[in-house]
Parts: structure tokens; C-alpha cells; sequence
DNA sequence: TCTTTGACGTACA
DNA sequence: GTGTACGCCAAAG
């Protein structure tokens, strides 16, 4: 993470925005990356951008560690968290990210590049 | 200040 | 696979 002294949220806020489309994350893997020492503070920090209105925050692309759409309920609609994920390309049945493991993505991957 | 809650994760039975 | 328990830390009441 290149940036400095940044609050929690503003930390998932970058992560969460650089999520590749058609790539799907996890809060724990998030959460381990950016050091927050638990995967509750990711969700707080969704929870707040999607309270504000931050449309620009892909988080329909975080699921939680089954790769289950958990916070789909916290979206407007609900509904719209699988549209978005189905129109980039990523299949969801039942609440699931099917092939989960394989469109994985994890922070780590920004460090790389 | 204390208590409760939460888009989670891991451990254990 | 399911249910219970605990940790984790910030925000809201």
C-alpha cells in the first residue's frame, strides 16, 4: 500500500476501487492486506461508502470467504450487487461466486505491478 | 463511559 | 455440514 496515514476506510475505499472487473475479493483478504486486523472493519467501511452514496466503490466485487454476496442487502437494490457482478462476466448462483477460487483477487496484486 | 451491534473469520464440538 | 463461541475494532445510542 503506497499510501500514507490514511484512515481504515479510506484505505478499503482505494483497495476496493482497484478490484480488476470481472475479479471478486474478500474482507479477510483485505483486511489482512491493509493490516486492520479484522475482516468487520471492511464491512463497516462498505457500509459507510454505500451510506454516503460512493457508487464509484465497486463493492459488489467484495464477498466474503465462501464467496458469498453477504452484504447484498446493504446495496439499493440488493438485486443490483449480482447484476453488477453478472454484467462483468462473473456468475452468481445462490448468493455464490461460482468458479470463487479461480476470480479470486487479491491487494497483493497491486504491489506486483 | 459502557453496551450493543456489525457487509467477517477462525476454531472447536 | 451445522451450531456455538470468541476475537477483532469502530460507530451509534
Amino acid at each position: 500500500m503506497i499510501m500514507k496515514k490514511e484512515s481504515y476506510y479510506d484505505l478499503v475505499y482505494y483497495i476496493t476501487s482497484k478490484i480488476p472487473e470481472g475479479r471478486v475479493s474478500t474482507y479477510g483478504a483485505i483486511a489482512d492486506y491493509l493490516s486492520l486486523g479484522s475482516a468487520r472493519m471492511i464491512g463497516w467501511a462498505l457500509n459507510q461508502c454505500n451510506a454516503t452514496g460512493n457508487g464509484d466503490i465497486p463493492a459488489h466485487r467484495v464477498v466474503n470467504r465462501k464467496g458469498e454476496l453477504s452484504g447484498r442487502v446493504h446495496f439499493n437494490p440488493p438485486s443490483k450487487m449480482q447484476a453488477s457482478l453478472g454484467a462483468e462476466g462473473i456468475i452468481v448462483k445462490d448468493n455464490r461466486v461460482e468458479n470463487f477460487e479461480d476470480l479470486f483477487w487479491h491487494p497483493e496484486e497491486l504491489d506486483d505491478k
